[in-house]
DNA sequence: TTCTCATTTTAATACATACTCAGATGAGAA
DNA sequence: TTCTCATCTGAGTATGTATTAAAATGAGAA
């Protein structure tokens, strides 16, 4: 039998399923979704306001379609959304937590470097 | 010629080397240590307090070789830190960002959810 | 209608990664 | 010293993923 006290409650929480594998699942594919160099410039150009396809990857100087494919997992994950005007499609970040994530993240990172 | 305020403050923020690559690159790799179902379960067990690897092991029903795999990639990102007692190593987060990003991260996936 | 163009999709390839297993450390006990 | 045990390491495998290229939508212009 284990002893200690954070061993019990962490126990606790995982039996009583106030912690589920489905939530924990989600929550590692939203970091997983940051966790790419060109989709985290992605959400921190988004930080800066709306953009379209053909501009976010002219400032990234990565292809269109490469754009498109990064942008859906981003979508489907609910971290940007989408207006459309003609036939451009706008991005943008979609609530306030993903900047908050961003900038933790960045201040996290930044007590890394030289 | 693109006109947006956006795409210029962005272009301009990359010019100036204000976002380096390496920060990016440094910041994807933090998301992407979180964005794994078994290593998140890891910080979130960790964010109640300091645990041995047999500990974490048998909490997450995972082998020890695994967690310590994946104990690596996190300290090497100096998500957690070692305080070690007799043979066994005791792992804890290794800053306040860490349990920040966690906490966010969870708002932002339950309002995903059902 | 046809043409244009922003965006998406599909398939293919190359690369990364999570896990397991077996063996190796390495510190303290006997 | 040897033994025990917590932890780590290295190799192998199987799966996942980022990117590209080419083709396909699809909405508005002509």
């Amino acid at each position: 039998m284990k002893v200690t006290e954070v061993y019990s409650t962490v126990a606790t929480h995982l039996k009583t399923h106030a912690a589920s594998p489905q939530l924990f699942h989600l929550l590692a594919d939203t970091f997983k979704a940051l966790g790419d160099p060109t989709r985290v410039q992605i959400v921190w150009a988004l930080s800066h306001g709306e953009l379209c396809v053909t501009d976010i990857a002219e400032l990234l100087a990565v292809t269109p379609s490469a754009i498109s494919h990064h942008l859906r997992t981003l979508r489907n994950l609910r971290l940007v959304k989408i207006r459309r005007d003609h036939r451009t499609l706008f991005y943008s970040l979609d609530d306030e937590h993903i900047e908050h994530l961003l900038e933790e993240g960045m201040e996290h990172v930044r007590d890394l470097l030289p």
